[in-house]
DNA sequence: ATGGTTGTAGACAGATCTGTCTACATGCGC
DNA sequence: GCGCATGTAGACAGATCTGTCTACAACCAT
């Protein structure tokens, strides 16, 4: 989940401004980040910007679509690089609690600032967690109780999620998660 | 959890401030909160308001040690009404996530809209965390692995606590959290 | 009774934030 | 080559938010 650099040359005004956007509403949050210095930090035009983004709430929409895109992919090669089995889950997840930038979900953090201005936020983080969880029961044996049990460890994984977003490493929580994970699965 | 009534006639301002702030700031978010609102909403001038808090991050500080002093004295209470040994845990933390005015948990709700600006928050949220997981050891055997377990059961607590922000019922991070206590206490 | 604390009511300054508008440039398809 | 989509630069309006300031009242202890 380090930060994607984009190869090819000249990416569009919209993909710049989304790009902008996704890095400033991560980092330092979705309302502690105004349109304006999305649009100075993007280099583009005021009146660009509101041609593709109308309102704010039109590229908060724009940027969690992205980062769920960009996050699934990411989880989906995770998995797979470390032998796509049960096994996998808790060192794909080590892996983004260890990366430097890492600041929580997204879909968390979104929901907690906006829930209230937004409601709309609510749904799309529910969408997000099911899908995650999806992935997780990908992973996981074919036996009768594989979705529950994968809604079990979706679940730790956000305990763990924003554990490590407080701690100074995320080792305690990767400890736990390792221990809640082993003892699900026998 | 559900918003404690004063039997008590005459709150002091300061009281009064604090209550309201705490209201607002948990149900709406404390960014999205003004001070011009708490102000209004809890009847007191605004030379008053700013005698007691110089400024808004002394009245977030207060709301967040306000919140812990309240969570925690219901959190012991809930425990021990539900039997004061292991199996008191989920139903306890059940209690909570029925509550009509949950909202999630002020403290990660608050580092995700304030670790940015007002990064004392993380340690205040730290702490929070940790007392918890001791609240919970409380109510374990006391085994060689006690810690351990604790820590383990808070952060399915957190996950729990996340799940239940975005579902419609607590139902389902009521059953994964349950199935991962089992199975964790053998 | 006098001074300090605590309170009310509300105008005001200064910053910041979202969104609109004018004026102009460039490149591409038809 | 003409029209249109897409772009730049930046002024401007209107709302909102934090924090200061003036003017005045009630209460309580010394």
């Amino acid at each position: 989940m380090a930060s994607s650099t984009q190869a090819s040359a000249a990416p569009s005004a919209r993909d710049r401004i989304l790009r902008t956007a996704h890095d400033l509403f991560y980092r330092d949050g979705v309302r502690a980040t105004g349109i304006d210095r999305v649009i100075a930090e993007s280099g583009v035009a005021k009146l660009t910007f509101y041609r593709h983004f109308p309102s704010k709430n039109d590229l908060i929409r724009a940027y969690l679509d992205y980062r769920h895109q960009r996050w699934m992919a990411w989880f989906a090669d995770a998995l797979s690089r470390h032998g796509g089995g049960p096994d996998a889950i808790v060192p794909a997840v080590g892996e983004w609690l260890r990366d430097p930038g890492y600041r929580g979900c997204a879909f968390i953090n979104s929901v907690g600032e906006l829930a209230g201005s937004l409601p709309e936020v609510v749904e799309i983080a529910r969408t997000h967690k099911a899908d995650v969880a999806a992935a997780i029961a990908a992973v996981l044996p074919a036996t009768r109780q594989r979705s529950k049990l994968a809604q079990a460890i979706a679940l730790a994984i956000d305990g763990a999620i924003v554990r490590a977003q407080f701690d100074e490493t995320p080792d305690a929580a990767l400890d736990a998660l390792k221990r809640i994970v082993k003892a699900l699965l026998e």
